[in-house]
DNA sequence: CGACTCGTACGATAGGCATCGTAGTACGGG
DNA sequence: CCCGTACTACGATGCCTATCGTACGAGTCG
């Protein structure tokens, strides 16, 4: 059978049931990466690291997409140059239910009380 | 009128507006004071220090009392020799409503998952 | 007072981590 | 095939932090 190999470059992520609590929270635990989760979950489609304007250089957006990839807060797959991010909602809300609309309303309810 | 100072030794916490949702899960992204969370919860009621059984000396458990405690996540006041702590539940969830509720549901769902 | 308990303070240590810069790899288009 | 874009890898740096041990302070009880 043909390799279903849909890119040549895949990474790692961990299983659903892999995926630890404290992990998640120390990922959101950081203003830059929870604001990427914010974007991700507003615009509610996958996003490509280009896309987000942080006000960091490119290696440190590497580091925190990877942070939050090996969470298990997101899901990176290579589309050409492009890695696009897309939230796993289905998996967090499948282990966590509840959790990450929680989080995004409290964090939504911070930006609106403390000014964007 | 009379000073309303209940013990002579007071503790610093932030004020409910003071509390930073980031600063709150990184509280809790470590598995020892999210222990003590959950045991907070779990009793509903003020516990001294000492009623935690935790598998570090006691420098480390003040440690992880004070980073709750500056995190806003508990409140501390000492009577007599002991330092009572309880759970700041009406201030989070004036803030970040549903958020705690959650947070102990998902602990609660990976300690039953994982094996307590 | 004296002993004991509870918790703190301080210093040390080892590891983690957010950030950067530079150099490099993968892919797509002309 | 070469170039540009997108992202990575690696090393450095400075800060934060989880942990410990020891020495100390504050209350309580005999």
């Amino acid at each position: 059978m043909t390799s279903p190999v849909v890119s040549s470059r895949d990474l790692p992520h961990p299983a659903r049931e892999e995926i630890r609590l404290e992990s998640v929270l120390h990922a959101l635990s950081d203003p830059m990466r929870l604001r990427i989760v914010r974007e991700l979950a507003a615009v509610g489609d996958e996003l490509s690291c280009s896309r987000f304007d942080l006000p960091v250089t490119k290696s440190t957006t590497t580091h925190h997409f990877r942070v939050l990839r090996e969470a298990g807060v997101i899901r990176q797959i290579y589309r050409g140059t492009a890695k696009m991010n897309g939230l796993r909602r289905d998996d967090l809300d499948g282990l966590f239910p509840g959790l990450l609309d929680a989080l995004l309303d409290a964090a939504a309810r911070q930006a609106a009380r403390v000014g964007v």
